[in-house]
DNA sequence: AAATACATTAAAATCATTCTAAACTGTTGA
DNA sequence: TCAACAGTTTAGAATGATTTTAATGTATTT
């Protein structure tokens, strides 16, 4: 378990307030074992319903924003009518479950090293994700 | 170039009328020699400023639908804010490049096979899809 | 050509996300 | 310590993409 002192420094650390709001936050997103998947709304629900605290949903998104731009998080996209957010910033790759929405990350042994024999002049390639669709066997393909 | 009663055949044998709207749609995206990607936005544009043709915003969602759902299009998500489609419907990966915002097909050239080494109990692989965001030399790394 | 089912439409509704402007709070430094 | 400032939070309004509604229009069937 992390001390809230821990994510009070990290926040100070990169210049960000330690709030009220943003150390719940914190607690939700960083105080666990593993990489946690989230939409905002989530984590809105979260907030509300497990930890009965108030936070505007402005906040969440701000807060969320800002951890993004400080590198704590990252944005995924897997369909176009919501963000997913990623308490896991390495480079990495994902299998997206249509069935239940749920994303989960790939690691290094799950597969190959993608490689790109191509570039495009003048440019140099930022990212290279992979991801990976799946459903149930009995599942037509979509 | 695609003559009109192409369209019309390829519309009826997937049990779609072939009206005004959904032909001038056809042309815009099927008459060309190379794979077209755009967004809603593209699109009205197109319809509106280069044919002159007023089609309402609601047919053109539609359309845009009943052919991803026929197969002619695909959707492909880069970032959460938009849709973007593809006349390509075959697999394949993307370039993305950050600074104008376009979307460029890889061919099968382009990278090796991603080989996928461990899969998830009881669910198929949909689909495997790579994307490779780029942007210029000189621009910091999003 | 009537009847029917499918399509189009403008406008309203919805949903995620962002903006606004006022109130609030952590931090700084006298 | 406390005033002043800059950074934060907030509710609610605004935005922008997409979907729905319900009325009107059109292709197809008989």
């Amino acid at each position: 378990m992390i001390k809230n002192v821990d994510f009070i420094d990290k926040l100070r650390k990169s210049g960000l307030r330690p709030t009220r709001q943003r150390l719940k936050i914190c607690e939700v997103l960083f105080d666990r074992e593993n990489t946690f998947h989230f939409t905002i709304n989530d984590l809105t629900k979260i907030i509300s319903e497990k930890l009965n605290e108030k936070i505007s949903l402005a906040t969440v998104y701000n807060t969320v924003h800002a951890f993004k731009n400080k590198g704590y998080l990252k944005e995924i996209s897997i369909n176009s009518d919501k963000s997913y957010f990623d308490t896991n910033t390495t480079v990495h790759h994902h299998f997206f479950d249509e069935d239940t929405n749920e994303l989960i990350d790939c690691d290094e042994s799950d597969l190959e090293q993608v490689k790109i024999k191509k570039n495009i002049t003048g440019k140099k390639i930022n990212s290279v994700e992979v991801l990976i669709k799946v459903a149930s066997d009995y599942q037509t393909q979509k």
